[in-house]
DNA sequence: CTGAAAGCGCTAACAA
DNA sequence: TTGTTAGCGCTTTCAG
């Protein structure tokens, strides 16, 4: 199939181009006469307008890209389709996965400002993320599950304090007070994030902090057994646990720790959670509604608006499925 | 930051403008002495070519499309990540999910053909694609996981009758006759192509095909519930069962099933599968060899290769995890 | 309300 | 080996 220009569109009109591209921009100036005529012009050829002619004119690309650590991740992919939704049948979306260098993630969006994309969604790597204030000018940035270091943008992200501190209350009230926290590395922000909520938490309740019960590593499974092993022969050992993110909870379970009881709670929900052990309690974030409210906020921005940056934080949900008997806190 | 044009670099180089086209797009004739001044320059100025003015003159975009389903399912998803590997760094990679609505996915194919991508890796609907014969001229289509109806195109998929007929064929070797099938919805390919596979491993046996025994409907718990339990009611019930897709599985098991037996295969590995109920037999394709070999006819077919179609059928692995006592088949 | 002409940044002839 | 010129298809002055 041959494309149609504007050019055919105008002659089978019989108008020029420019009404053409005014009915087309929906521009006021243009009797309904013609531009039903155009409008038929354009049916009838089955003309689309060229979208590199209209981003070479316009300097825009109709894009937005989601720039993530790895799209094959579940909850990278929950949100890319949030993106896709929320950004419906306005813009394509672009995803490009870093997995976590931060060299490839800054290719990546260089490429992607100079001409692919009208805004990022920017899942930030660890590392200074200073050249995004020299990104080609026009180019909206929003962060999404963490803040880029040295760059200030809206971001959307849960509320990690709030709800660790949550679940380890949920476990202080049942009389629990060696609460035993599984994470991952500390250099992750959600992490830091996580700890601090389970430290808020004892603190409320006066209970002392022990750094003993704390692990924070990249999840390993034999590393996460003999960590178990080792919470296990304590002189006071944990009579609950809570895990820090979802890697961490597969850990434990391979490492062959029991998540079906009402003294575990894993941070993030996943698949079978509800059968597996009889149900596992855990914190679910809610993955759309941060994809939801980044692209808001991408496409705020995109419009121009130079309000101060902002911060959502969104809350995630305490799911007990395993609190023998009954009864909430 | 102000985008430096190719006419800046050449005022800048002291060239004309086609000689930096020239070092840019690699080809002969240019001194390496000013090549290195243009590389200099561009350097200096943090020169990039504009890819919509690229793009208007050549009549590329730089871009390929997968477009799926719903990029939110981990299947796909995983699919979506190995594409963005194996085209990396030729291509930015879009993505748009039709959530299985075949007037969507056109509007989104014919929108994304109009100029936003090169190529497009298609998992299609159901429905002809008879339109994809009419895109404007240039685009490669590939299909994956399923062929497009009315559409001859390069096909990716997985070997579904010889995944399930080996599944079977273990069943039946270790003395089940009665073997219980439950999948998905006729209409779906992969779904046929399964059934296939059951029904080609019990003739290959001599086994009678017992319509009782086939269940075929989108996943609904409670209706997979009541259809176990007929199962379980009849003169000669199943001593066997096979799934053939996930969410028939996780419907099983939400209906009660118990699917950590040696007597149960379940088609589509799932993360946990190792552990849930002791360990489920699974059928495990290969999402990552789908994409890649996907984007790689899609590439060839961008070169313009003008060979006959092809169809790949990638094989997947039955992962024996409940076998009681031991040996295979 | 409508049209003519210029030019976005780049590459493809064609000259030099 | 290099430069000049003409567009790719569209939107945008600026006139009609």
């Amino acid at each position: 199939m041959e494309r149609a220009t504007i050019r055919d569109v105008a002659r089978v009109a019989g108008v020029s181009v420019k009404t053409v591209s005014r009915v087309l921009n929906h521009e006021r100036y243009v009797t309904d006469e013609t531009r039903s005529r155009v409008t038929e012009a354009i049916a009838e050829l089955n003309y689309r307008p060229n979208p590199a002619a209209q981003g070479l004119r316009r300097s825009t690309t109709g894009a937005i890209a989601f720039v993530c650590e790895d799209i094959s991740e579940p909850f990278e992919a929950q949100i890319a389709g949030s993106i896709e939704r929320a950004a419906a049948d306005q813009y394509v979306v672009i995803v490009a996965s870093t997995f976590g260098d931060p060299l490839r993630e800054r290719t990546t969006i260089e490429s992607l400002a100079s001409g692919y994309a009208d805004g990022i969604i920017l899942s930030p790597t660890m590392g200074s993320k200073a050249y995004l204030h020299s990104l080609p000018r026009g180019i909206a940035v929003v962060c999404l599950d963490r803040p880029a270091r040295d760059f200030e943008s809206d971001l959307a992200l849960s509320d990690n304090v709030g709800a660790m501190a949550w679940a380890v209350r949920h476990l202080l009230m049942r009389g629990h007070t060696r609460i035993a926290y599984l994470g991952d590395d500390v250099g992750v922000f959600t992490q830091q994030e996580r700890l601090a909520g389970y430290r808020k938490a004892l603190e409320e309740a006066d209970i002392p902090f022990d750094k003993d019960l704390i692990y924070q590593h990249s999840p390993d499974d034999s590393r996460i057994r003999n960590h178990l092993a080792w919470l296990r022969q304590l002189r006071q050992p944990p009579t609950a646990h809570v895990s820090a993110n979802s890697l961490t909870t597969l850990s434990m379970i391979h490492a062959g720790f029991f998540t079906g009881s009402a003294t575990f709670i894993a941070f993030d929900d996943f698949p079978l959670a509800d059968v597996l052990h009889g149900g596992v309690n855990a914190i679910a974030q809610d993955a759309g509604a941060l994809g939801d409210e980044a692209t808001r906020m991408l496409l705020r921005r995109m419009r121009n608006d130079t309000s101060p940056v902002r911060t959502t934080r969104l809350g995630a949900q305490l799911i007990l499925r395993h609190d023998e008997g009954h009864g909430d806190t």
